[in-house]
DNA sequence: GATGAATGAGGTTTCATTCAT
DNA sequence: AATGAATGAAACCTCATTCAT
């Protein structure tokens, strides 16, 4: 164990420095040398780590939904109740610090990349197939307590999940009209009137 | 009246051909020389009428939802009952034809675009209160009628805007869960919990 | 005829450019750069009339045999006995003048990258194929009139464009025991012997 | 003798890797990366053995020659008629099989790349002079005896060589004209023509 | 108005070479 | 001796933009 292998720090400091550059730059305008500038690297050490630039983004993408889930977890290992625990859950979507909104940015970077992309469909379906998954367990948690009624839970966890990703994108968009207070009451009356939870 | 403007034609062609470039190969992707291509025209021309690329896009983007909007127009002409209305406005927001596929794939890349630039967060800005409007108007009509119920019927336009934003979505990245037909079921559903609509 | 097309003027120039720098650099040392400069371009226009270094390379190839064989066309304008045309014929292939050391050059060049290339492979067929025709022609003729005499024409032809290729090899590497003069002395004893031929 | 100079083998097995990778990628493709692969060793041991990829190169091409000729001396150790002798000694460089195929492949890079390089010329002009004063000896030998009859046996060793080198390019090229066989029948039919021999 | 040739800055990628360990 | 991570110069290629015609 005299030299232990680097490649996993450096690639998770590339990584890191990709997602910055992204959020900070855009998809559009991320140049590999921006990412090595970020990651106090010379250009040429990104290409030893991943073959091409498409690689890289791509690795970014997967790796930011996997944190994104990560972040979440913390949420179920809490004792709330069922009602709550959505609350949270919902709450820890709306755009308001920085880590969240930085996780938008590169939602809506991969939902344009994956218009022409077959890869980068499957890594939305993989990471939306997880996101409704946590919705609905919680959904149909307060559905077996009764704290949360519904004729349909599963559809209410997809109606759910695409209400927090539409209202999100006129978050980060700054509209006059949703911001993140309104985006919360959105998401509450939602929870009233299809679950029909009170709080 | 012997030349009825050239000008015009050209943009229009000129903006048209980039839709389509916008479409089939990504805002990322969009190159000047294919747009000429796409127009049938020399790519020194392009850049006559429009000094930028940057430019370019941004009247694309701009046309593209003027032109969304005026493809609602003929829901209003008709003479219908409010709820009918509303439940033809969402229909005619699901990607299933061509044409609406591809107005949504603009949108999209409007949204990555927008997080850096201020002018296209603009383009979003007033379409986007355009089309709330379209809506509320609609449920105001309802509400007015007593075909649509709410307690906040402004609310509930800002909900299923966002709604169906999310939807599109995952309808346009060819979701497994979420497909066409299983837009329009959320959709109806939230018309009946939310508003009280019963066809 | 406004404006006739500068494209065949500009691939020649280029071509012409291309041979240049593989001549004084090296097949290994071409560098597109280095080619823009000897003709006088931008490197950007170079990609213009050719998409990848590699057509560029084998474009200039296909073209230098091709004046290669035009230039000994002259030859066979002028009303010579065969032996004396078969003699001049190998002449204009001692690497004497500047024009036919840089062709040969251009042929060494290839073999070496055609030993990896199918496409280059097929260059050096066709123009062999060419090349051996001309020398079978002109012994042909002079065995038909009984100057050349020979018991397999055609293995004779063979031979000679052999014997020529490996000779030109040695007076371009400057061997101290092969120059041009002893070049044009093992042909000639080659006539003699093979051939029969005698001035 | 604990150590017998690793140093020795392993710049053997380096310059054993370097000539494969020659062969198999070109000259213009050989890449010190490529080359360690080859040897399973570190690319930055290949710098600490040669100093540059230039050394490299030069002491492959080198090496790659010494063997040429340390496989044709068992042909001088066999108790055979100076005819026959040279027979096999041409039949020894006509490309078949793989080993010889491989020397022909770094003889022709070597032709290439000495062009540019007075190095390689230097290295050209000594496996040369060797080469041609095997053959000259073995004529020479034949000539003392009578069985090889030439007014001119230095030119016709000249003559020999050349026709070689340029018969088993074609052949090295693939050509639907010069194959293996054809070459070595046209190496026997100077024999006859040029220096009288019959079998 | 229109063309297409031309530019040149800048992007990704390659790779010989160096160096800390 | 040996590794493999790291560098950085330089290569090919792209493409928005300009311009002579």
């Amino acid at each position: 164990m005299s030299k232990p292998s680097v490649e996993f720090e450096r690639r998770q400091l590339i990584i890191s420095a990709t997602r910055q550059v992204m959020v900070t730059r855009g998809l559009n305008q991320l140049r590999i040398a921006d990412v090595a500038k970020a990651a106090k690297l010379s250009s040429g050490i990104i290409h030893y780590y991943f073959a091409t630039k498409e690689d890289l983004v791509r690795e970014t993408f997967e790796q930011s939904f996997d944190e994104s889930l990560r972040r979440r977890e913390k949420i179920f290992e809490r004792d709330l109740p069922a009602g709550q625990r959505l609350v949270a859950l919902i709450d820890s979507y709306i755009p308001r610090d920085e880590v969240t909104i930085e996780a938008w940015h590169v939602w809506l970077q991969l939902w344009a990349g994956a218009l022409r992309d077959e890869g980068l469909c499957r890594i939305n379906e993989i990471a939306y197939e997880k996101w409704r998954n946590l919705i609905s367990i919680v959904i149909l948690e307060g559905h077996a307590v009764g704290t949360l009624t519904s004729s349909d839970p599963e559809g209410a966890a997809n109606a759910l999940v695409a209400l927090i990703d539409g209202l999100a994108v006129q978050v980060l968009l700054q509209s006059p009209t949703i911001d993140a207070k309104m985006m919360s009451e959105i998401c509450t009356q939602f929870l009233r009137s299809s679950l029909d939870y009170h709080d």
